[in-house]
DNA sequence: TCGGTCGGTTCGATGACTGAACCTGGGTCC
DNA sequence: GGACCCAGGTTCAGTCATCGAACCGACCGA
């Protein structure tokens, strides 16, 4: 967690993982790559995270393997960023605290809907398709809108997020201007 | 994550979990409630952390319906921290991030092993049995060292979880004096 | 030239974490 | 009774991370 002092002495792979994603925001930040956004400017909008804070994470992702910076446009020179295999396999990792949210924090209607985009079932709280019987891959979920869902959130990356969207397709770069 | 903001506009069942157990510390205490440890004094002699923030951690866990405080014998008094439903409940997020921990952190030994105690078969990365073909409750999970663990912690808690053990059962009061 | 956007960096203030010391209630030993 | 130890904390000063706001430089469009 990038304090002085690390998890050093703990020998155990869960503590390493934590060393990389277990700091504040973190991941939140993943979370918001697999909804889609890439752009520093956009993560800002919906995280409401400080600027240097944001800076540092998204470095801290990009050194460790998480997320890859890349050019997607030369003049002006603006990077995005993406998740790399190493961050694709942390869907587990969301899932199971999505899960764990809905299940076991009291007092709220849910928020999001994930449904398997081939056959549109709903996923199961270990995320296997009921109907398929397979777990599914993050690009395979649909993403919908729940009764819980601020319906007029103020920040445009929110808003873009209200529609039913497919997991990892990049956020319209109109809808949040 | 108890700071002075929190994650409030948060729409999402991820944010509310990681209030939860998102903090530092907090996740590797779980972790260790897996594994055995329930006393405040084992805690601190495994993981190392700081004695006041040992405390106020376990004190949210309670609140937060994770933990169990219960007292085990009246002379003198003293209380152990035994995991709720909810907390075994996080089984599978821990899990996710040990499996993560293990296939993505590069440069290491398995640290740790885990069957399925009813067959002695290791479990999958999705925490599945691959004879029994069922995801393996924690209580019915052995762990067992691995090549990668240090073989002479220095803290008896550490020595006490070199055998192989099933999880959930409390440590061994002698084995830590 | 003027203003605006994007992606940062810098800064002081605030608050969390750290390590060490101290405290309390209850043993045990002699 | 007195000395000492232990488990489970609390208190405290110092350090470090985070916060929010301001600033900056490159670039664009009018």
């Amino acid at each position: 967690m990038a304090l002085g002092k690390d998890y050093a002495q703990q020998q155990c792979s869960i503590a390493r993982a934590l060393e990389i994603v277990g700091e504040r925001w973190t991941l939140l930040l993943v979370r918001d790559a697999f909804y889609g956004v890439r752009r520093y400017s956009d993560f800002l909008a919906h995280l409401g995270v400080p600027r240097a804070v944001l800076a540092a994470r998204l470095q801290a992702l990009v050194d460790a393997g998480v997320l890859d910076r890349r050019r997607y446009q030369e003049s002006p020179p603006r990077d995005e960023y993406v998740l790399t295999g190493r961050g694709l396999a942390l869907w587990p990792v969301l899932w199971a605290l999505g899960a764990w949210g809905r299940a076991e924090v009291p007092g709220s209607l849910p928020m999001r809907h994930f449904h398997h985009a081939d056959c549109g079932t709903e996923l199961d709280p270990r995320g296997i398709c009921p109907v398929c019987r397979v777990p599914v891959d993050p690009a395979d979920v649909e993403m919908r809108p729940g009764a819980g869902l601020d319906p007029d959130p103020a920040d445009p990356v929110g808003r873009a997020l209200l529609a039913p969207r497919r997991l990892l397709t990049p956020l319209d770069p109109a809808a949040t201007s």
